[in-house]
RNA sequence: GGCCGGGUGGCGAAAUGGUAUACGCAUCGCACUCAAAAUGCGACGUUCUUACGGACAUGAGAGUUCGAAUCUCUCCCCGGCUACCA
């Protein structure tokens, strides 16, 4: 009898699927357990990293199962998004029509793979029935100022044709296509994020622990909140004033000159009727114009202009030239910098490329010494002095520290009306328009009377229309569709036309995870009693790529659903995803898989090759699922043999061993030493893989202990089948391994289960509970060190007391050798363990 | 430049203060076979030694400790994220 993956797992996938054995719902006693896998974009094929992420996310869904818990398993898609409109483009398709066949194949292929997904629950997002919801979302959003329309420069793909969002701009460059994101002129929706900035925040640190300790300081770093003091500078010959941010007012006393990024409001109002007005204006705009890219503060010149006015410090009373100055970036602060040629970097370049004056004002603490000094000269400075020190040439503030000297400016700032103590995130507010045909339509009309309208909730969804055609150069059809824009302005009823930009797909997959606690609901998004059983998800599973994008966004907008009442504040928790876990990338020849590199792996292969139970063994015993890891063959190739060693054990001993329960049997059948000892070890793997798989997600070292185990049933089994008692010590560790098992490689030990004449299925079994009994030994090995090295080892009876030990220790012939002629000068005994004899 | 990981056999990796290299891969040997494959069993860090046995090994160097891959400090290398954020 040979093994064929092929057979027995389709005979038991149909088994699970006939039986519902995946599905679940709210109404149970059993605790419940929420484990969720990112859903895949339907590009059309499953890859190797998609299989890695549902195998782990599969062994904790079925572990936990086992564990007796209530288990949420759902997958569904994130089906909006540009390459359905690029294929669409180049196939000669529709977007529809490309995304629902991909995920028809996608389905397939995750169906031969085994996982166990509640398959009632899945969804698309591109499914009406989806984003209606959301929106409903939105229109409460936009009801609450949660949602607004802004004129801003915005980060433009010309390429992709759209708008990105900061999240979407990697080192200048668009995070789809790569192409170098230009900055547009334009008026946008966002989603006011930044009025969570402090909550987002905050609550990283409930996630202290649970999430990988890098995401949360890649988000802490994203939010970028600094503390510091907004300092107003009054415009020489003006009415006007400018407001800096900075979080340094201890270096005020040094600031000597004033810089604004080009697109500075007031910087019209300044250049106005100067004498060189022509050439500061083709200054400004070539800044504007300039490339987004990736800067190296290293080896980047700076570039700048004197705009020929000057503003005054209010602190020395010095006259401050104005400057435009290309580093200074307009989204941050007040888009308007101090230059403090000391003890900034950037400052010192600047200063130093248009021979600006420098003033020192902070001096190294260690110098000692309070007179000003101490200071070192402008001239002799070769670089900016950027870190903490005593404050110099600072009038009354001179000797400070730069911690106290921070507290001592924004009180006098703000007693002499000059500023304010101020916080700032480098957060901005999330672009959510798109100006591409295939995602949600933003539920809202302008009407020439009323101006810009909500639509009217009975009224959604505002359906995508699907009978329009995808324009080749990629730009959206919609504001050439009258079917779709042309409308009934929901306020006067009068003629109105439809907002024609999309929703950034992050809006989707910010609350799928939601939808999926009552995804057939159509009367609302979802019921709050099922979302409060099932919320938060208790494991959360995908790539590192998310930390920041949907990662972020899906909390933030967990919190502004709780806010507009659509959660129910006090039994839903702020945080979605209560853990989370980051797997690491599947790797061909040590690097990232690709199509352009031609070393993919197809999953669909080496399931035809192996089988659906090898492909998920090998993706986790490969590595610890955080770690990345390199697909080999010959790696593949051994855990089949392994599941082919478990096979014909099985089939071996079939008819010869009694049906009996994992760990069931007792030391009165312990009677052989090997019966005693395969006994052990049993119930010493249960112990160890329940504590590798729940504790430390450790799967690579519980299958290996899995391994061990059979390793010895091969030792062992000739002599134990001959015995009565040695027979169902068997039998138990058999199916303690197939039990074990289970959530790894379902399908073959649910086969072997059968064979074995067991009739219970193990998709209704319990995990097998070891006994601490059976773990202990009458006799033990002490190891002896001498001067902490390996010398010898004694067998002693367990729970010997520490005196007979260390004597027993210092009796034994290689320790006798080694001490030689020196004198014992301690003895250390750790209980169980060792003795190490300190002799000199 | 900043922050976060990581560095252990020929390879993927175990060991989180107590026998370094579990488990697997590769390699070699033995059995089975006419033979090969498959399978089963065994060897497998480096080095000295005929052997018994010893010495040396966790990126480098120091420290703490009876004892360090593990803790502390300094340095080197690799990877990730982020970046003119005032």
């Amino acid at each position: 009898m040979k093994y064929n993956p092929h057979e027995i797992e389709v005979k038991w996938q149909k088994f699970w699927e006939e039986n519902n054995y995946f599905h679940c719902d709210e109404k149970s006693d059993k605790p419940k357990y929420y484990c969720l896998e990112m859903f895949p974009y339907p590009s059309g094929k499953i890859h190797m990293g998609h299989v890695r992420n549902y195998s782990i996310a599969d062994v904790l869904a079925h572990f936990k199962r086992m564990q007796g818990y209530n288990v949420l398993h759902p997958i569904g898609w994130d089906a909006f998004g540009l390459p359905a409109e690029n294929a669409a483009v180049q196939n000669g398709t529709h977007p529809a029509e490309w995304t629902y066949s991909n995920i028809a194949d996608m389905r397939r292929q995750l169906k031969r793979l085994g996982f166990s997904y509640d398959w009632q629950r899945e969804l698309a997002t591109c499914d009406p029935e989806y984003y209606r919801w959301e929106q409903l979302f939105l229109i409460k959003f936009l009801e609450k100022g949660l949602l607004y329309r802004k004129n801003a420069f915005q980060n433009w793909c010309p390429n992709c044709h759209t708008v990105l969002a900061n999240e979407q701009v990697e080192e200048g460059l668009c995070w789809r296509c790569e192409s170098v994101v230009e900055q547009k002129e334009l008026t946008q929706w966002f989603l006011r994020i930044t009025d969570y900035a402090d909550e987002l925040l905050e609550d990283l640190d409930k996630l202290e622990g649970k999430w990988p300790e890098r995401v949360i300081t890649m988000q802490r770093n994203w939010i970028g909140k600094s503390v510091g003091a907004e300092i107003r500078f009054a415009i020489k010959d003006g009415a006007g004033v400018i407001t800096v941010f900075t979080t340094r007012q201890d270096t005020i006393f040094g600031a000597t000159f004033m810089s604004l990024a080009a697109a500075h409001p007031l910087l019209d109002e300044l250049v106005s009727g100067t004498e060189n007005e022509a050439e500061l204006r083709s200054f400004i705009t070539t800044i504007l114009n300039a490339e987004k890219r990736a800067y190296n503060a290293e080896n980047t010149e700076k570039r700048g202009m004197f705009t020929g006015r000057y503003c005054i410090n209010p602190f020395t009373g010095a006259l401050m030239p104005i400057w435009i100055a290309d580093f200074v970036l307009s989204g941050y602060g007040t888009g308007a910098v101090m230059g403090v040629p000391a003890h900034d970097r950037r400052d010192f370049e600047f200063a130093q490329k248009y021979s600006l004056p420098i003033r020192v004002v902070i001096r190294p603490d260690e110098t000692g010494g309070t007179d000003d000094a101490e200071a070192p000269a402008p001239e002799d400075l070769s670089a900016a002095y950027t870190d903490a020190g005593i404050m110099v040439n600072s009038g009354d503030f001179s000797g400070l520290h730069s911690e106290e000297g921070k507290l001592r400016i924004v009180e006098y700032l703000e007693k002499e009306g000059l500023g304010k103590r101020t916080v700032n995130r480098r957060l901005r507010d999330w672009n959510v328009s798109r100006q591409r045909y295939w995602g949600a339509p933003i539920p809202v009309v302008y009407c020439e009377h009323c101006g810009m309208v909500p639509e009217k909730e009975e009224n959604l969804p505002v359906r995508l229309p699907l009978d329009v055609l995808t324009r080749p150069d990629g730009r959206s059809p919609l504001p050439d569709d009258p079917g779709f824009y042309r409308c009934a302005c929901p306020r006067c009823g009068g003629e109105a036309g439809r907002e024609t930009d999309t929703l950034d797909t992050f809006v989707e997959s910010s609350w799928y995870f939601a939808r999926y606690t009552d995804p057939r609901n159509s009367a609302e998004a979802f019921d709050k009693d099922k979302l409060a059983y099932w919320m938060p998800v208790d494991q959360y599973i995908g790539g590192v790529e998310h930390a920041i994008l949907h990662l972020l966004y899906a909390r933030f907008f967990v919190k502004a659903l709780r806010d507009c009442g659509f959660i129910p504040e006090t039994r839903v928790p702020d945080e979605p995803f209560a853990d989370l876990l980051t797997q690491g990338m599947v790797l061909k020849d040590g690097r990232k898989m690709s199509k352009s590199k031609g070393n993919t792996v197809d999953p669909s292969e080496m399931t035809d090759k192996y089988g659906a139970d090898t492909v998920r063994l090998f993706c986790l015993f490969a590595a610890p699922p955080e770690r990345d890891f390199d697909w080999t063959e010959s790696g593949i190739e051994g855990a089949f043999r392994f599941i082919n060693r478990i096979w014909r054990l099985a089939i071996e001993l079939a008819g010869k061993i009694p049906v009996v329960d994992a760990c069931s049997s007792g030391p009165e059948e312990a009677l052989l030493p090997a019966a005693r000892a395969l006994r052990r070890k049993e119930h010493a793997v249960v112990k160890k893989t329940g504590e590798d798989i729940a504790v430390r997600f450790q799967f690579n070292t519980a299958i290996a202990s899995v391994m061990e185990l059979v390793n010895l049933m091969y030792q062992v089994k000739d002599e134990l089948v001959e015995n009565g008692g040695g027979k169902k010590i068997l039998g138990s560790a058999l199916f303690t391994v197939l039990t074990l098992l289970f959530p790894f490689t379902p399908h073959i030990c649910e086969e072997l289960r059968l064979r074995l004449g067991s009739p219970l299925p193990l998709a209704e079994r319990r995990r097998p509970v070891y006994s601490e009994s059976a773990l202990s030994l009458d006799m033990i090995t002490i190891v002896v060190q001498v001067n902490g090295k390996l010398r010898g080892k004694i067998e002693i009876p367990a729970g010997e007391d520490a005196g007979t030990v260390k004597a027993a220790a210092l009796a034994e012939a290689g320790v006798r050798k080694h001490i030689g002629g020196l004198a014992v000068k301690k003895v250390v005994y750790v209980p169980g363990k060792l003795v190490n004899v300190v002799a000199g």
